[in-house]
DNA sequence: ATTTTTTTCTCGACAGTCGAGAAATTTAGT
DNA sequence: ACTAAATTTCTCGACTGTCGAGAAAAAAAT
């Protein structure tokens, strides 16, 4: 459905633009905005005083002049805009973080989970506890908070935010928007963990390919298995999509997945099932809930010792992990695959079943191998898609709220 | 990337829009425009006279006036503004149809195709004698067309008109933009047969739903498997795209398919598959390349009368079908499937394999069973897709270049 | 003939962008 | 110390676009 146009609309298109250059290049003056936008001085002139007017930027103090001429005035965010708040749920632990609104950390700290399955609703009051333990560490009224964004591993809908399926909470949907609705008027937004990754290296990518980059995956392996897609949409950013790839169908009947279907690719690529396989536990076993890394370990040095049946155990894994990327790319264009997560340290093993389970596909059998890379940091880049992802929420919002509310009233 | 925006942005979208109303709607006075749009009274005039000037729109003869009032005066768009030639390329046939600028059918002949596989270059010189001739018969001048658009099974880029495999020619890539590029000054638009389908059934129930509408998938059944699938965008119109389906990897090492892998989806559920294994002939056995759709009727009345063997390669096919778009299901949203295609008259026999073949899934066994309906006319919504597809883009052409230039000589 | 009703057209107000040039402010040169 | 050059920011008028209100047009009803 197209939808009309009009001037006050490009207004405040021009306005979100100013605002993300600032954002990716930091504190700049006005003719480098009017630069690196497109847009004449004079506009540059009349968008920012009125975003300095409803305080969402500032000048900044002059530094010593470097060179002749008029000295150049700097602006910048103002950092006390609003806050935003990252909260990021693990299997172990969950994460709190506030941001201001120019992307600085003010504050951080983990709790710990307790791995009790019966805990959605417990849960939720440990993330509210969370919230205003760390509004009331800083100090910060809460009004001035604009933003919460959560990120998970599991399915979630792509409209509300709403967690659908979880490893570890199973089908007990949590409605964050609900759960936080009374106390916090903020705004709650929630991502697939991987997709943020995806969003990440995204960001990454166009600043350095501009607008050569078109369309990247990034596969988290570790005790669950994640993907997230990014493309670069027309006209509006990037295009996010979390498919619910790790519970994708690798083999009908195929060994029983955690999630209670049998022939998931998590059910041959997670921890839990390269520990089962490498056991020669039968494959209907119910899997263990959790796996730790050392165990994991321990296998991989047998495997690269050249042991046969725990190479194997990751040349399966790599194998469903292969065949699955190759489905993906039936369905998308080609597109290079990033692969992080506490799972890249078995690469090596990993490699060779990843690669023969690609090259079973027509699709790679003509466009060739899609390029991998293997990323670390994972924890690194999910965060710094959750800055991409709300700061840029953030900035729509308060320029289709704000300028006009204040403007108006000022 | 975002980009900047202007008021003269604004003006072409806008202009768009009217033509876009204008082509839904059909002949619409002054007044219906502004209520569609949402644009004002004011507003119309100017676009509209502007359209009129630039001789893309006219105003109708004056129509018997029904009630009191000044009467309407209808606006539609000229039919010789400019000429459509739609090119569908199917396994024995090749169709050409000449379309006016508001959708009018004109003229169309069908030319049988041979069947000789090295024929790529010939065939292009074929395609480029349809052109002519269907020019000729209709005594229209060649700048008058505007775009020659183009589909057929198969996989396709998606930036420029390029075949890059199909079921005739495989891999040997056509690329339909330089082919006629010195004798044709017209845009060449080439997309996959199956995303037009999915694109006019989309279109469809847009209309039905209004904003309701999300998205949809369209499963083509014949001698190969197609796939579309078309999103609503969030401005733009539509979004569609055409996943290599058939070539999807079913089983690993399992059938040999037509396109030299093993394994594809159409290797089971393509019309020779289901001969292939109704006559239990070996699955490495190197496929037929044309099945009389008789022979497949045959297969499937005894199907109906209860015998087991062909009975079970339908069975086979629905698994195929049904794996395949559980794990398409796993990495988009939800959606409803609307099957079409010749092998419709056997879903019957197909049903049951497909569901079960979804079933199979964590993601429907999660949302439950995705709506699937059998859409009839698969013909008929190729060609719609085509107009749907092909007049937006001459609409966009049109405003982009035509107005201006126009406006500026006139 | 006049009034009513409906549609189309026109005008002035307002929002937005742009180019050009004025104003501001510093460095370099004499 | 003064002037010229350089560079950045700001301002003004022109242009494009949308909108609301009301005038103008045109037919039916009274």
């Amino acid at each position: 459905m197209l939808t009309k146009s009009s001037t006050e609309l490009v207004r405040q298109r021009n306005s979100v633009l100013v605002l993300s250059v600032l954002r990716r290049h930091g504190a700049l003056a006005h003719t480098e905005i009017s630069d690196s936008t497109g847009l004449s001085s004079a506009t540059i002139s009349a968008i920012t005083t009125e975003l300095e007017k409803a305080q969402i930027i500032e000048k900044s103090e002059q530094q010593p002049a470097s060179g002749r001429g008029r000295p150049r005035v700097l602006l910048r965010q103002r950092r006390d805009c609003g806050y935003l708040i990252v909260v990021i749920i693990s299997s172990d632990a969950v994460q709190y973080s506030l941001v201001d609104y120019a992307g600085k950390l003010i504050d951080r700290f983990s709790e710990e989970r307790s791995h009790d399955p019966a805990g959605a609703a417990r849960f939720v009051a440990a993330v509210r506890a969370g919230l205003s333990r760390i509004l009331d560490r800083s100090k910060i009224s809460q009004e001035k908070v604009l933003l919460i964004s959560i990120s998970s591993k599991g399915l979630v809908n792509s409209t509300e935010p709403v967690l659908v399926w979880s490893p570890i909470f199973g089908s007990d949907q949590i409605d964050f928007e609900s759960a936080l609705r009374p106390e916090w008027q903020a705004k709650v937004i929630l991502d697939n963990e991987t997709l943020l990754v995806a969003a990440a290296l995204g960001a990454r990518e166009e600043i350095v390919k501009g607008a050569d980059f078109r369309s990247l995956a990034a596969l988290s392996l570790g005790h669950s298995v994640g993907l997230g897609i990014v493309k670069r949409g027309n006209q509006t950013g990037q295009e996010i999509s979390a498919p619910n790839f790790g519970h994708m169908l690798h083999m009908a009947n195929g060994g029983l997945c955690r999630c209670g279907t049998r022939g998931c690719i998590e059910a041959y690529a997670g921890f839990y099932a390269i520990l089962r396989s490498a056991f020669e536990v039968p494959l209907d076993t119910i899997p263990a809930k959790f796996v730790p890394v050392a165990e994991l370990d321990k296998i991989a040095a047998k495997a690269r010792q050249g042991h046969r049946v725990p190479a194997f155990a990751f040349r399966q894994a790599g194998l469903a992990l292969g065949n699955g990327l190759s489905r993906m790319l039936s369905l998308t264009e080609r597109m290079p695959i990033a692969i992080t997560g506490p799972g890249t340290r078995y690469y090596d093993l990993l490699r060779q079943g990843i690669e023969e389970g690609l090259g079973q596909s027509h699709i790679v059998r003509m466009e060739g191998m899609p390029e991998i890379r293997v990323v670390a940091d994972e924890q690194i880049l999910v965060f710094e898609g959750h800055l991409n992802r709300a700061l840029s929420v953030i900035d729509e919002d308060i320029v289709v709220s704000g300028v006009q509310g204040i403007q108006a009233s000022g």
